[in-house]
DNA sequence: CGACCTGTTGATTTAGATCAACTTACGTGG
DNA sequence: CCACGTAAGTTGATCTAAATCAACAGGTCG
């Protein structure tokens, strides 16, 4: 049933880092297994020590911290190649929550097999830090963007970030892709109230920026879109996959 | 006159990692020399592709972006035990800019060694993960507090870190902490305007949570200000030190 | 001495939050 | 099959936290 890593489906997209015949092998004996999720369905929750490590291989989630009051901040959203749960694995628990907006498909591994790997393969290990290195260069763009940008800013940042990866996992058709989330997720990842990002999506589709509607993004033209954001690196780097 | 591993000042404090006799060693041999900058100078530059990595060893600094325009986001602030650098290490290049706030003491490691960690100390290369992951986790931190978080508990919020961090360092007396850095820092740390900064630390000097005066922080009362913050966990984890 | 940097404080403006009402779509159960 | 409840999106009116503008004070340095 479950996929073999040798026929991963977006391996061998040109955003992934190309692999040896070897470290595919070394994959396959990692990962134990494949989990099916379904939308809405909770994947990590904060303060869980959860044993597992995942690889998302198919469908879209989002990763999120909750406020003692309740106040929501998205993090990121979850796409196919991103790898979830590194926390866990590495430190004692999660600081946030992972949870499956549609129906995801995750590769998993066992966290005690992490170890294994920074002993036994250290080209595996590296790609892992890579990631981490990313993840933080990601984290600290976003909290530049909400830290300093005006709100349409914030909305052509999040679109051209999202826009690129979603080119890149080929479901871009002409100029649109699929985004299924709520616009009150992307309100709690920007720092912004449901409200505004409403009217500002409303503005930003009169001015033909932008139209996001019924679970689909169309970006006419995405450089310009990104010029009047100001993202300076609108390329997305390539990325080791786990 | 470079200070041996063995003879490092800070690794004994408790909020570092125990590091085994045969780590110390392999850290000496890493380790490439010692580097001394003045107040006021980069230390590393974005978009540089910088041949060095550095352990803070004594003074403070601070990390930034700039946007196209000038906006200024400080990513965070640099203290003693903080590793700098390993976007460079891992990445093509630097995403954001490091400069010297203080006179700081630094250890320089040698970016091409960083590839012989991984191949034969595993559990060094482990470590520089855990550290990537801690520093992920402070991104997110940050960003759900610049998202969500009014300006007082913004600040609040900062300055439990801040406190805490200091206070694990030995450099607390009494009820106050050293912190030399000027309101804009804080300001542009936490997406807030200068003179709004400013404002809300006199209120919050008038009604005694916490006093920012001559390079100084005094907190009475730090877990009332933690409550106040929604700090959920103020403690900060033991970290690795490279 | 003047220039510059940092901090301070008051006056005014505004981006974005909050409040409120209404719509469409989709279940679910009687 | 329809009534009702709920989730998501939309839009207008009002409010406010924070930005911007402006002026000034103290300290330091060349």
């Amino acid at each position: 049933m479950a996929t073999k890593c040798r026929d991963c489906p977006i391996r061998k997209l040109s955003l992934f880092e190309q692999m040896s015949a070897e470290d595919v092998e070394v994959m396959e004996r990692f990962k134990v297994g494949e989990l099916t999720i379904e939308a809405g369905t909770p994947i990590l929750s904060e303060g869980s020590n959860a044993p597992q490590l995942f690889t998302a291989l198919s469908g879209m989630g989002l990763r999120y911290t909750i406020l003692p009051d309740g106040r929501r901040q998205v993090l990121n959203f979850v796409f196919p190649g991103d790898f979830v749960g590194l926390q866990a694995g590495v430190m004692r628990e999660m600081t946030h929550s992972v949870e499956a907006t549609t129906r995801m498909r995750l590769c998993v591994f066992d966290r005690k097999e992490l170890w294994n790997l920074f002993r036994h393969q250290p080209e595996r290990a590296f790609s892992l830090t890579w990631l981490a290195a990313l993840e933080e260069r990601f984290m600290s763009e976003a909290l530049t963007t909400v830290g300093q940008r005006s709100a349409p800013e914030r909305i052509g940042w999040a679109f051209s970030r999202i826009f690129r990866r979603l080119t890149e996992l080929r479901m871009r058709e002409d100029h649109s892709v699929p985004l299924p989330y709520r616009q009150q997720d992307l309100a709690d990842a920007l720092g912004l109230s449901l409200v505004h990002t409403n009217k500002t999506l409303a503005a930003m589709r009169r001015n033909q920026k932008a139209t996001w509607s019924d679970g689909r993004l169309r970006i006419p033209d995405l450089e310009e879109l990104e010029a009047y954001a100001m993202v300076e690196n609108p390329e997305l780097p390539k990325r080791p996959l786990m």
